[in-house]
RNA sequence: GCGCCCGUAGCUCAGCGGAUAGAGCAUCUGCCUUCUAAGCAGCUGGCCGCAGGUUCGAAUCCUGCCGGGCGCGCCA
């Protein structure tokens, strides 16, 4: 019996009661929620619907918990309930029904955790989307290893999902890396605005081996050159460097095509024949704060140039052409500037960006060592890059940092902790747990022993065991709700505790998965091999939404 | 000045209205005569920033203040 299947049976005693009563079943919640009580004397699970619906049922909480707790009992698999302080459920289960957990995990395998709560949806999420101009640094990486798990849970909870990295190769800040190159090579100091540090030089040197003739072109020509080459190095270092990551994006959109196809103009259009647009000192404006902007935006300057705005514009109205219901863009803290004039923008396109467009902010990331914050970068100079976290702590240490508190927070990665390999590390914590059921399931293969075609779920009846399957049922729901609020971070959390949980049951003295040697294997142990084994399938799923390997040995 | 985020144990942080607010780290003490001690058990630690409000019930929701981070261009 999971979770869902226990919400439902208390829902339906609800049910019972009003009709009984002769109470509008209109009244009950669309779902009963259950709960883990922290505290243990108040059972497996617990429901606080008596509490909530007791004013509406015109009686008092106990009452009414008394009245559903006995329709309740009435349920195959259900042990006992009892009524609590004002009116909790405390139910408990037959060790036979939570046992039946281990076989649906291990039944489902890779798609534990896999719900169709989200199906029907068809969402583009578009993180990373840095510039072509540097190196991705931390608050990018920070969206990498975020904005990868999330496009993960959002496929587990069923939507269909369109990773995007939006690829900015037009614009002034393009021209400033084009210029900086040229001084490179040609040994000049960086330009005023210029960008600085060792890969401009090695770009700007790759360049010339390719192109020898280069610096005897005139300057703009010389400068179309290493504008081209350099935004297509700079673009592949990029994605060599998420690829390093794991992260790879179904769709790598140009800002140039956007360009070129007269797209920018046309969303201008579009938005005038809205009625939203207005020209004024010689530049062409939206008026956004009709939808509660603080300011209008430009969308054409004086010059006859279109803005950076005019450009996200037009990629909001080629995505939702391209049949997506909701756009979700990943920023950082620095750019939430952004988030009025873009949900002013899409509702002067006539949506409702409540539903239409969600922009989820990150906060900064800085790097920690010695107890001394880290801002320098061999490669970037005095902006700490992707590689420089990565050649620190490794990938899985890396992404699982990152992935493993809430995006709101801002973090400080402290690298001697997430170098260790100690039981300091949370990412170790979980990741031994994983290595550690491994190795029993190996000396469980030496010793001939298999969990065979079923078990009987009965005699996972230990507190221990009761408590590892009752963290196993909980992995549905915690993805679920991971994918509804775009928090990967409470499936790490999630991790950490069951690994904890793990922990606690193998180092539990007479709770042993194996025979002793020399003794005969019994039910018992081929039992405890279907928890070992669901709870290595949970470890390993989990671990994998958020892009962590799940090594066999350590 | 306006906007967004944060404020929970000594430190780093969980906790989408429920019972006695949790974890890791740090300090200290135990546990390998059999499955990985990279682990477990125990000890210590709190005006959940402050003040009101909503509620049977608030760390959680609302309002105001205080403190910190970030942002408010015809830049990108």
């Amino acid at each position: 019996m999971t979770p869902a299947d226990l919400s439902g049976y208390v829902l339906a005693a609800a049910r019972a009661v009003f009709d009984e009563r002769g109470l509008d079943r209109a009244l009950l919640p669309d779902s009963a929620g259950v709960e883990r009580p922290r505290n243990p004397e108040h059972g497996d699970y617990a429901s606080t619907l008596a509490l909530q619906l007791a004013k509406k049922a015109g009686t008092n909480p106990r009452d009414l918990a008394t009245a559903i707790a006995d329709k309740l009992t009435q349920q195959p698999g259900i042990k006992s309930v009892e009524i609590a302080g004002p009116g909790f459920l405390n139910i408990r289960l037959e060790a036979a029904v939570a046992g039946e957990v281990a076989r649906q995990v291990v039944t489902a395998g890779e798609t534990y955790g896999h719900s169709t709560a989200m199906s029907g949806q068809n969402i583009n999420l578009e993180f990373v989307s840095a510039n072509p101009t540097g190196p991705v640094h931390l608050g990018g990486t920070r969206w990498a290893a975020v904005g990868d798990a999330l496009a993960r849970l959002l496929r587990a909870a069923g939507a269909a999902v369109t990773t995007e990295y939006y690829f900015n190769d037009a614009g002034s800040q393009i021209d400033r890396f084009a210029r900086s190159l040229l001084a490179a090579a040609r040994g000049e100091p960086i330009p005023e605005d210029g960008y600085g540090g060792q890969y401009i030089s090695d770009i700007a040197a790759q360049i010339v081996t390719a192109h020898p003739d280069v610096l005897s072109l005139p300057d703009d020509e010389a400068q179309e050159v290493f504008r081209t080459a350099g935004v297509e190095l700079m673009f592949a270092e990029i994605k060599s460097s998420l690829a390093r990551f794991g992260v790879t994006f179904d769709v790598y959109f140009n800002e140039k095509d956007l360009h070129e196809r007269g797209a920018l103009a046309a969303a201008v259009e579009r938005l005038r024949a809205q009625g939203h647009v207005y020209e004024a000192d010689g530049a062409v404006w939206l008026r956004t704060t009709d939808f509660g902007d603080d300011r209008d935006r430009v969308l054409v300057r004086g010059t006859g140039e279109m803005t950076y705005f005019a450009a996200d514009c037009a990629y909001y109205l080629d995505k939702r052409g391209r049949g997506f219901d909701r756009v979700v863009i990943m920023l950082g803290a620095d750019h939430h500037g952004y988030v009025g004039r873009m949900r002013a923008m899409a509702a002067c396109f006539g949506d409702n960006p409540d539903r239409t467009l969600e922009i989820r902010i990150g906060q900064m990331v800085n790097l920690v060592r010695d107890g001394a914050p880290v801002r320098m970068s061999k490669r970037a100079g005095t902006v700490v890059t992707l590689e420089d976290l990565v050649d620190a702590i490794g990938v899985d240490a890396a992404r699982y940092a990152l992935a493993r508190y809430s995006a709101d927070s801002p973090i400080d990665i402290d690298l001697d902790l997430w170098t260790r390999a100690t039981d300091e590390n949370p990412v170790h914590y979980v990741r031994y747990a994983h290595a550690r059921i491994c190795s029993v399931l190996r000396n469980a293969a030496e010793l001939g022993l298999t969990r065979g075609e079923d078990f009987d779920p009965s005699l996972l009846s230990h507190e221990r065991e009761g408590d590892l399957l009752r963290a196993l049922a909980e992995f549905p729901s915690v993805v679920a709700t991971a994918a509804e609020l775009r928090e990967p971070h409470r499936v790490a959390r999630y991790l950490e505790a069951l690994a904890g949980t793990f922990h606690k049951f193998y180092d539990t003295k007479g709770l042993r998965v194996l025979p002793r040697s020399g003794e005969p294997a019994t039910d018992v142990n081929r039992a405890r091999l279907w928890l070992v084994e669901a709870s290595r399938i949970v470890l390993a799923n989990g671990l994998g939404l958020l892009g962590v390997s799940a090594p066999e040995r350590m």
